[in-house]
DNA sequence: CGGAAGATCCACT
DNA sequence: GTGGATCTTCCGA
């Protein structure tokens, strides 16, 4: 049996690669109007801040949008992009550095119901397959409901949580470059995108 | 103040 | 594989 304690603040304040490949195999966590929802991470990507030219924070680049950022490990980024998704991250490392690790895909473990229903996926034909509800970035944060009121909320307290869950070993993590970053130059090509080997929901191309 | 682009998703060919 | 949806945010003029 898993674990649902969260995990602590000191878990985020380190390097985002670091913490994007330990996320894998947790449990995101959403508690809202008495039902809990949970997924199991299985992609990720990091994103370095100021020398990061894919990152919000490249050059250390400051705006009203990506102020959260800049927070302490530990509290979320959700940003609206592309004028109807929204995008969630884990912010890592300490205040004022900028780097952060993407949430791209998990596999519900609990709440599936409530999450294809604000995928618009009820009684869907052909069937669900794995991925729909929750392999990529959007679709995650529409099935958890996540939006811009969840921006610079913490992670381990609270309706959006990241719990222990089972950390998935070092041999079973696949690696490569990170998705929709190609305006980047040389940084597009860096591998730091993370997922679970041969997992269903992890999003496509698979690394 | 206008234009362009975006850490995406979906439907269609 | 390609293109359209859709709109906030940002930057340059």
């Amino acid at each position: 049996m898993s674990s649902w304690k969260p995990l602590p603040v000191s878990f985020y304040r380190r390097p985002a690669e670091t913490v994007a490949r330990e996320l894998l195999g947790r449990w995101l966590v959403r508690e809202t109007g008495g039902e809990r929802l949970a997924l199991r991470l299985v992609e990720t990507e990091a994103y370095l801040g100021a020398p990061d030219a894919a990152s919000h924070a490249a050059g250390g680049r400051r705006t009203r949008r990506n102020e959260s950022l800049y927070l302490p490990g530990g509290y979320a980024y959700v940003y609206f992009v592309y004028g109807m998704h929204f995008c969630l991250n884990a912010v890592t490392g300490r205040r004022e550095v900028g780097s952060a690790v993407l949430i791209r895909a998990g596999e519900p473990v609990a709440g599936e119901e409530t999450m294809r229903r604000r995928r618009g996926l009820a009684d869907r034909r052909p069937p669900v397959r794995p991925g729909d509800v929750a392999g990529g970035p959007g679709k995650l944060c529409q099935a958890l409901g996540v939006d811009r009121v969840l921006d610079a909320a913490p992670l381990y307290r609270g309706g959006l949580k990241i719990v222990e869950g089972e950390p998935v070993p070092a041999a079973a993590v696949a690696s490569g470059p990170r998705v929709g970053v190609d305006y980047a130059g040389e940084a597009a090509l860096w591998p730091l995108r993370f997922a679970e080997r041969g997992n269903p929901h992890v999003s496509r191309p698979r690394p």
